[in-house]
RNA sequence: GGGUGAUUAGCUCAGUGGUAGAGCGCUUCGUUUACACCGAAGAUGCCGGGAGUUCGAAUCUCUCAUCACCCA
């Protein structure tokens, strides 16, 4: 058979991955043996619009070797697929596609026929990520194929699994034991999507801002004396001020002000702690008041040292205002736009009973209607029942204050920051400084800014305070920590763990909830408890339903349930018979109050669903025992569960690791996994992120069609050292493709000199005499122990650098050198021999590379010889250090150092690299003599020798080759010039000198030989006589140069 | 502001206390019956700065600097 110079990985690769494919090597079991132990991987389930990037093609390659490692070790292997619902990304593709097609949008088209819009898509593009794993040679049990969503309503033909019951079920579960609730936190709003959305689906990103200051002027015309001072002491600044001045890069939210805060220590505005000011903007009349509190917040290094506190839009000010008991005014939408006017109460009746908040005095604005001062004067009984406890009223009271002012209503946020930021400069209460003529001009700091930015919107993030489902996280994480610190589950890195403790001592409840329609439903029903029931009045005015619906969380009575009968029969027992479901429930608007109503025979109450759907990482939480079969208790789950690895980036060990630990052993009362391997982001060679829009995005799919897919993952091994960036370039990828035909070449060579003819195939090596061939499978047994304790310790890289170094460095350079007069010996014996143990070397560098490189190992597998099973499923050799004969490895070692100090010594003389010369051996001890006479032909054609004799004199002008146990000579005079061998030679001592100055140092601190190990000191002495020997050797060749020159 | 990690050859990175390595790149030479996606030889390092522990530090400790990521 007659083999091409490379590796033809396009026209392989396919034929190769069907053939494992349709054969059923995937398969859960596949090769295992009688009583093998299990091992199994989750797959990070990527998203299901999702395509392959970077980042996939590295992980997948990662838990793809460790697969076909343990598979061919005989382990019971499942490596479970699938993709996770991506409930925003998804919804957003669709609705765009909807868009594109000229369909209707999303709430026009309504939940149901827009989630049949959504299963179609998948039906079609779901599987796309799949396929491209295959190219990668990801080798899944693709029978498997799990998704987050199957089982849910509405699902087509095909999507049967019973993920969706896991999630309900433990939804419900985690409801009845009190560890979910509803209620209202300041969560990540994308103001796009028109949802709340995790932190991972927010991008921080500096951008160019602005800081405005403004004056908040005491109430009352109030006055104090505003000292600064500098480190030492002495006072800058000295004045009579009659206003707090505030810095801020988001002046709309100023409305929404619930109180100005400085530093405990902050001296200069100690005088003024505890009185009011006023948020300057708003119509004059009805400007609001705020009290000056002290909380260790404010840095007083920053701006002015003081801050305002916006509970309701901004994550600091939250916990500061949640601290001090400081009123959170929500003052935007669900689009980002302010508050809108539809039938609210105006700006001046919310502000006047902001300000009872606030501790001011009842003050009902002129201005009201009658029928409002009617609703005034109740709500600000309401308000004066708390504050005459000295309470502030709670979120759900104050939830509905409209606090934007008239004309800023319904405007988009950026729009009415502009607004703001004019009125407050043209009441002449900015900051001012003077510009480069001297003008005077209000003080707007350029400066970048950190904002968030939603990951798929592209929009600014706006924090709000929303009613939202929420996990009590807090509750829950005990066991997951445990389980840590007990080692039950180990992260790899370790500094994993630190991380992970860290975030689960700190943990905040987790929302779980989005405002979205695919995903799954929160199973919840809505109905008003019985004394809201009882209160609620058949005629109530429009605005009072606005405002009652706020109070929503308070009012509302939830019914938790796996199924609608399940509720229906919760409701019955609560309010009797007469309960029915909301046949219009569409789910929007968001907050649906559920009412009585009364028709011809007799009242009922309609239950709503809550509209909205789980947050994606709340199923992915449950994705190892989920994908299992739980809660059925299947026989996967028995011989399966925990599994064995988890493998994925280390950006989402919050967001799923940590989560997937809690929820599994709250849910399913056990481990999700025992071993966690974390590694780093897939950057480009510069260390950037890859994105679209720096455009160095590199596309694995590109790099398999250039490269190979198997230089790809070995690559990608290689890179997998624990812990750190990872960059990815791609003359390293082509490094490796040209290692893929190394290997392909020397089987290539193995082939043509007969090696594989008759070839049996066995893990035993052949009983070798040669030393050459005695010492490669030497090498050999060390190889696979190395890798193989390099693959436990899921060390990657390691196991990638032990098989480069064996394939390339000890098998091309040196043993197929060496195998070369042995393939051409006059001995049938030997050379038969020689076949065999080359047939077998080739044989193990094929089973140790397949789990990193299968493609073109398995093509060689074939291609060499006819096999009994395909390489795949080959058994993963046993053997190793008893392999390794010493002597052989002295002798091929000396043998090696010889020639390549021959070889250096040619070269750096100019000798013509193809001329062949004499040689001299001057002296040689017994061993070396041995080593001499029994590798003599190959030594004498790799160092390019043509004789060999003994002289103990030498001829004038030799070049000294120094050796362990003797010198050898290369009678060069006519050739070399003599002033360059001493000049190599002077080089050479040179480097020696230096050495020996350490190793004698050392050897002469009476302390070292003292206090170091024995061993440590005895290896120093050795080492030092052989540099001294080669030391005399090298001045004794330099002094007779000198004699002549 | 808090946390974590990094800083080693021109580049990308290994290296868990014994005097520093790989791949790529670079220089010179070379078609010797596997391979030019090759071979041979070679150059390149105060292991970020400083201090300490130790007989001995790239490695452990402290400190400073710079960078990255996460959290706020």
């Amino acid at each position: 058979m007659a083999m091409n110079k490379t590796f033809d990985a396009g026209q392989a690769e396919q034929r190769i991955y069907e053939k494992w494919d349709k054969s059923g090597a995937f398969r859960a079991g596949a090769n295992a043996r009688d009583g093998a132990d299990p091992f199994c991987i989750m797959i990070p389930p990527p998203n299901v619009t999702g395509i392959l990037h970077i980042g996939h093609a590295f992980n997948n390659t990662l838990q793809d070797i460790l697969i076909r490692w343990k598979r061919m070790q005989g382990c019971d292997v499942l490596w479970q697929p699938g993709v996770d619902h991506a409930g925003i990304a998804t919804q957003m593709v669709v609705e765009r596609e909807l868009a594109e097609t000229g369909q209707p949008p999303r709430r026009d088209l309504g939940r149901e026929p827009f989630l049949q819009e959504v299963w179609e898509r998948k039906e079609k593009y779901g599987g796309r990520i799949i396929e491209q794993l295959k190219r990668l040679g990801a080798s899944c049990d693709w029978s498997r194929t799990a998704f987050t969503m199957s089982g849910a309503p509405g699902a087509p033909a095909g999507n049967e699994g019973n993920f969706h019951d896991a999630v309900i079920r433990v939804f419900v579960d985690m409801y009845d034991k009190g560890l979910i609730y509803r209620g209202k936190r300041l969560v990540n709003w994308d103001p796009h999507f028109e949802t709340a959305i995790s932190d991972l689906e927010v991008e921080n990103i500096e951008v160019p801002g602005h800081m405005w200051h403004f004056k908040y002027r005491l109430a009352g015309g109030e006055t104090y004396t505003y000292v600064e001072r500098d480190a030492d002491g002495n006072v800058t600044l000295e004045e009579e001020r009659d206003y707090i001045s505030i810095a801020t890069t988001r002046p709309e939210t100023m409305l929404g002000d619930g109180a100005v805060a400085v530093h405990p220590s902050d001296e200069r505005y100690a005088p003024i702690v505890g009185k009011l000011c006023e948020i300057p903007v708003g119509p004059k009349e009805h400007r609001r008041w705020i009290p000056i509190i002290t909380d260790e917040y404010p840095d007083p290094a920053f701006g002015s040292g003081a801050v305002k506190i916006t509970g309701a839009h901004d994550f600091n000010d939250y916990q500061v205002a949640r601290r001090n008991d400081i009123p959170m005014y929500r003052l935007m939408d669900r689009k980002g736009r302010m508050r809108g006017g539809d039938g609210d109460w105006p700006y001046a009746f919310w502000a006047a009973l902001a300000q009872m908040v606030a501790g001011g005095e009842e003050k009902m604005p002129d201005s009201l209607t009658p029928k409002d001062r009617e609703s005034f004067e109740r709500l600000a009984q309401r308000i004066k029942g708390f504050t005459d406890e000295d309470q502030t009223p709670p979120e759900d009271e104050i939830e509905y204050f409209n606090l934007v002012p008239d004309d800023l209503r319904g405007l988009d946020r950026f729009e009415a920051r502009d607004r703001v930021v004019e009125q407050i400069t043209a009441e002449g209460l900015a900051v001012m400084t003077t510009d480069a003529s001297g003008n005077p001009v209000p003080l707007v700091e350029e400066k970048p800014i950190m904002q968030p930015f939603g990951d798929r919107s592209k929009v600014v993030i706006e924090p709000m305070l929303t009613d939202q489902w929420f996990v009590d996280t807090a509750k829950i994480v005990g066991p997951a920590i445990k389980a840590v610190k007990d080692g039950q589950v180990n992260i790899l890195p370790k500094s994993g763990e630190k991380v992970f403790f860290h975030w689960m001592e700190n943990i905040e409840p987790w929302c779980i909830s989005r405002q979205l329609w695919w995903g799954h439903r929160i199973p919840v029903w809505y109905g008003p408890t019985k004394e809201a029931l009882e209160e609620w009045p058949e005629e109530w005015p429009e605005r009072e339903v606005i405002r009652r619906r706020h109070r929503h969380n308070r009012d509302g009575k939830q019914f938790c349930a796996i199924s609608e009968e399940e509720a229906l029969a919760q409701a019955r027992a609560y309010y009797g018979e007469n309960v029915k479901l909301n046949p219009d429930d569409t789910g929007f608007p968001a907050i649906i109050y559920s009412r009585k109503r009364v028709t011809s025979d007799k009242p009922f109450v309609e239950l709503n669903r809550d509209p909205d759907v789980l947050d994606t990482w709340f199923s992915s939480g449950l994705w190892p025992v989920g994908t299992l079969g739980w809660p059925e208790k299947t026989p996967e789950l028995e011989r399966y569960f925990p599994t064995s690895v988890l493998i994925t980036g280390q950006d989402i060990l919050f967001f799923w690791v940590a989560r997937m630990m809690m929820m599994q052993l709250e849910a399913a009362g056990d481990i999700p996994f025992r071993t966690v391997c974390l590694h780093g982001l897939v950057r480009d060679a510069q260390g950037r992120k890859m994105s679209k829009s720096t455009g160095n995005v590199i596309d694995p799919l590109e790099v398999i069609d250039q490269y190979g897919a198997d230089a790809l993952r070995f690559a990608n091994a290689s890179m997998a050292s624990l812990g750190g960036v990872l960059r990815l370039d791609m003359a390293r990828i082509a490094g490796y493709r040209n290692f893929g035909t190394k290997l392909w070449n020397a089987a290539r060579f193995a082939e043509m000199n007969g090696a594989y003819d008759g070839h049996v195939p066995g893990s035993e090596p052949p009983d070798a005499t040669r030393t050459p061939n005695k010492w490669i499978i030497g090498e050999a047994g060390k190889l696979r122990q190395e890798v193989d304790a390099a693959l436990a310790a899921f060390r990657f890289n390691d196991a990638a650098g032990a098989l480069y170094a064996f394939v390339w460095g000890r098998v091309c350079d040196w043993y197929v050198e060496f195998s070369k007069p042995l393939l051409n010996s006059e001995d049938p014996a030997v050379v038969q021999e020689t076949r065999a143990t080359m047939a077998w070397v080739i044989d193990q560098c094929l089973i140790l590379l397949h789990p990193i490189m299968p493609f073109i190992t398995e093509e060689l597998w074939g291609a060499l010889a006819k096999r009994e099973k395909m390489l795949i499923h080959a058994d993963w050799p046993k053997y190793g250090a008893e392999l390794v004969d010493a002597e052989a490895d002295r002798e091929m070692n000396w043998v090696i150092s010889l020639i390549e100090n021959i070889r250096s010594a040619r070269a750096q003389l100019h000798v013509p690299a193809g001329l062949k010369i004499p040689m001299i051996c001057q002296s040689l001890d017994a061993a070396g003599q041995q080593a001499l006479a029994r590798n003599r032909a190959l030594i004498f054609r790799l160092a390019r020798i043509d004789s060999l004799t003994d002289a103990q004199t030498l001829p004038e002008g030799s070049v000294t080759i120094p050796a362990d146990g003797g010198t050898f000579a290369l009678p060069l005079a006519d050739v070399i010039d003599i002033q360059a061998e001493m000049a190599r030679l002077e080089k050479s001592l040179q480097k020696l000198d230096q050495e020996l100055g350490g190793l004698r140092g050392r050897l002469s601190n009476p302390k070292f030989v003292a206090g170091a190990p024995a061993e440590v000191v005895e290896d120093t002495r050795t080492n030092l006589a052989a540099r001294e020997e080669e030391e005399a050797k090298l001045s004794a060749a330099l002094d007779r140069l000198r004699a002549i020159a």
